[in-house]
DNA sequence: GTTTTGTCTGACAAAAATGTCAAACTAATC
DNA sequence: GATTAGTTTGACATTTTTGTCAGACAAAAC
């Protein structure tokens, strides 16, 4: 298949991914992806056969796409507090590009069909518990499960921009106001894993 | 209207309720809400006029309904520390009980449609953020802007409940293991809160 | 230049979900 | 016990979304 490529099938799924995490219209029908990617609907059918089949492709590379760029940050040869800094900033980066694929993910992930297919602990990942478990034991970071840092980690970052429209409100600011509040976390972060 | 009460409007929203959150069947019709209350889904339209209608009614008596318990624990007569020790037990008891509310939650909170009807910040919350102010300059917790000390205390409480499904898998974590790991975070939380 | 093969489209069919209405039912009220 | 008014239902209509299929189109192969 796919001998005469024509960058449809490629620009259905970008579009797809553009729709979903930069637009944040998860409801979004095959005919609104179609229409956005100028191309009729009867294409992504042709393409991907269902709905079902798009989605889970679009989501399977969102997420194989997201681990790699966690890969490289967690396995690269830097001090730990440095790796943690590079960590912080991609996963900005990524939220400043898709500021609704976060929130796209933990719907699906909390989905019923949902079901990553892995076989064991990514060697990235297992390197990165390496570290941790070292810099527990030179006192940088509290003893704690491993797998309690990286929710840490993971928690503090993510989250706030997961409430972002909430807690705008609840606590009355502006855009401006609440991309400072994140610019201070950046560094309270770092102060806060590593005391 | 309702003035002689069957009970049948209330049934269905709570059906809408345990369906949606305890469940977390996202995605569930008005007639799939309808069978798991034993009415007809015609009766769901006579109370409600339409789907939308009830869903954003259940959403806002979830949203009340939470805010009613942070407000009651926030602003409890109780030393700072206990505060915390009290919303932290409060948080797990409504996670316990459902859930999936907060993935339903974070999905609303970014939809397109999301609008609180909030008119300023609550009685409940200055207080906590009072309490807040008071405990910096005691020095028993970092100076931060209360906004950021709030954050990271829902961050570390309700993100990987989000993450859940994915974390144990990546960890390649059992249930009762995830558990415990939980049940660790609870003292860890408060140690990172208060340093 | 004609055949072949992959790409694309319009028209149609089917399915899924929501909404409406007249009428049946039932418990209060008179 | 007849009436009234709120409640419930089944049948029907509409809307929305998805899926299919025969055929048009275009580029490569012969």
């Amino acid at each position: 298949m796919a001998v005469r490529d024509t960058g449809a099938e490629q620009l259905i799924k970008d579009t797809a991914k553009r729709i979903f995490f930069a637009e944040g219209k998860r409801n979004a029908t095959t005919q609104d992806i179609a229409d956005a990617a100028g191309v009729t609907r009867t294409l992504v059918n042709y393409y991907f056969r269902s709905k079902d089949i798009l989605f889970r492709q679009v989501f399977d590379e969102a997420m194989l796409d997201m681990r790699n760029k966690f890969d490289a940050v967690l396995s690269a040869e830097l001090p730990f507090r440095k790796k943690l800094e590079g960590f912080i900033d991609m996963f900005y980066a990524e939220v400043t590009a898709f500021p609704y694929k976060e929130s796209f993910m933990i719907s699906e992930i909390n989905s019923h069909e949902f079901d990553v297919d892995k076989k064991e602990i990514s060697p990235a990942l297992r390197i990165f518990i390496k570290d941790i478990q070292q810099e527990m034991e030179k006192g940088t970071i509290k003893k704690m499960r491993p797998a309690n840092f990286m929710l840490n980690l993971f928690s503090l970052l993510a989250y706030p921009l997961l409430t972002r429209p909430l807690f705008k409100k609840l606590f009355e600011l502006s855009d401006v106001e609440f991309e400072r509040l994140l610019h201070d976390r950046k560094k309270m972060i770092l102060e806060m894993l590593l005391c």
